[in-house]
DNA sequence: CTGAAAGCGCTAACAA
DNA sequence: TTGTTAGCGCTTTCAG
């Protein structure tokens, strides 16, 4: 009834009123005080329009979708603040979807975002590759992939240097002494644990070392799955001297485990993993750290994005976006 | 065009559609050949409602907004992840919201979410009190506060029980040797600042101590903010013994300084702080903690929200949740 | 048991 | 420079 009572008091036709609210006075040359008198009236109503009815008739909501697997972990949820700022900065509003690593939950959510007809979708998906639904549903819609992505596909992606940087932290186990190390995976068959696992073994193989399969794991992304790992390794190989962990949750729950051994038998164990530079800071240890550039994958997945709604596809729509492999030690 | 489509299919009026494909064709007594029917139609076409057509006819989104300070802190992440979980499970969607504690920002999200028509709105707030646009607000819409709360209100609220927990904390220190501790805390003036800092004074005032001011800060609930604090308060006092940081966030920016401080020194600083169970598990230090229960909070928060929403407010409309305060040690 | 038709609030094509 | 009007897709009176 909005734009009804604003021309009752005016008495100028919808249309006009629509127009001068929507700034395109110049454009259908409305006079002057034609403008003012619509605009005065808006304001003493306090005139808000009405999205949902502009968004039937216009087909855009001004909405995205964000899936991603799990929010708790401050990776995700530096992530998704910094897109949700960067969406919000070009008018856009952020559905939340928090998958919990569940793939039934992340098939779900797409039909949700569909049916809410959300203008683009930006999601780090469990599922390794595209399935049908996602399929179908990226011929009508934006969507980009971030962190995680498909082997092949042509959606639009971007995702770290994770092969790259895993080798380098391998590499630098070794130079510094270890050449034996162990690797605290999550799920096999993943992206982001095939990428980090196969630096890893190619930084092995470039010393001529090889993977030892006792002190290597895929048991998940969460700090129960590291806890898990590493008590197995250590009950299998008490003597370990290096572990490299495939994000900051499982480093969580590896730690756990690795104080009390250290306490216990004396022994340290180096540390290294994805993602840790809170950690870094705060721990005496010394520690091995990948940090990912989540301020470049957010920019560069909302570009991506938002060049899908407009259909304005630049040349590179898969971004690989460089790690940052450093040493730490508090002085 | 969709139900338009069934009905050229079909041969039924949108009526009759409308009423099948929302389970009200018991009510309406619709024969049972003609369900079958129109579910088959639906099915062969893939119908999906227009969510956004509907919500414009029924005034109800089924979309709820949920503003947070700050979605990097893990304490928001989980609280967030099971917030939009306990909706997701109620048929609403979850916009987010991400203040990064700046005031204009959550008026800003206010009238978005109002612009969007969103069913209701859970936010943990900056402001200390209820602000004109947000009592405007309340009135057409269920709004809950949760964590941090406005003193004087009928807003439906939870939160914690941050003086008792915080007196605990402040009274364990005591009991285990500690009579001069040093707060670092949030921004003056604000809910849990106020509340835990209250419970700190109490705590001290029953055992005959007084607060000394030159050991406590109020400076922001950042990592940048306890760094800070911690590193004045080592200035000032550098033979400190005990420090209470308002959450987890300053902890982890105050711990940055201590480790460097005890490596120097030698002498090694007892640490307390809201919310820091996960690090607890990980340190080889002692560490003493107050741990929210998020469960109770997001559970209260959404019960809250839906009785708003559906106008069957319950008595309680102010929870106060217990918190769970413990040592902790790697055994 | 089923249908006709109004209307949610907005935009835009077409007229004037 | 402004107005008329048709729809976007759905729900729901009111009328059979």
């Amino acid at each position: 009834m909005s734009i009804k009572r604003i021309q009752q008091i005016t008495g100028f036709s919808y249309s006009t009123i629509s127009r001068v609210l929507n700034g395109k006075a110049q454009e259908f040359r409305i006079s002057d005080k034609t403008r003012q008198a619509i605009f005065k009236a808006a304001e003493s109503l306090n005139y808000r329009p009405n999205i949902l009815a502009r968004s039937l008739r216009l087909k855009r909501t001004y909405t995205i979708g964000l899936i991603v697997p799990d929010i708790k972990n401050p990776f995700f949820g530096e992530l998704a603040s910094r897109i949700e700022k960067l969406l919000r900065e070009q008018g856009y509003s952020t559905i939340l979807c928090n998958t919990n690593e569940i793939p039934e939950n992340e098939e779900f959510y797409l039909k949700v975002l569909v049916d809410r007809q959300v203008d683009g979708i930006i999601i780090a998906p469990i599922h390794t590759k595209e399935w049908d639904a996602m399929e179908h549903i990226r011929r009508e819609r934006s969507i980009v992939l971030i962190d995680r992505i498909f082997y092949e596909t042509d959606i639009p992606w971007v995702t770290s240097a994770n092969e790259q940087a895993a080798d380098e932290v391998t590499s630098e186990l070794i130079a510094i002494g270890y050449p034996r190390i162990a690797y605290l995976g999550g799920t096999a068959e993943t992206y982001i644990n095939t990428m980090r696992f196969s630096g890893y073994r190619k930084a092995l193989e470039r010393h001529s070392l090889s993977v030892d399969e006792r002190i290597v794991f895929f048991e998940g992304y969460s700090p129960e799955a590291g806890e898990e790992m590493m008590a197995t390794l250590l009950e299998r190989e008490p003597d370990t001297r290096a572990v490299f962990c495939v994000n900051n949750l499982v480093f969580i729950g590896a730690m756990k485990v690795v104080q009390k051994h250290e306490i216990e038998t004396g022994r340290s164990i180096m540390m290294a993993a994805f993602d840790i530079d809170r950690y870094c800071e705060i721990f005496k240890r010394p520690l091995l750290c990948a940090r990912q550039d989540q301020e470049k994958l957010a920019a560069n997945a909302v570009a991506l994005l938002i060049e899908g709604i407009r259909n304005t596809v630049g040349p590179d729509r898969h971004l690989i976006v460089p790690v940052c492999v450093g040493r730490h030690r508090i002085r």
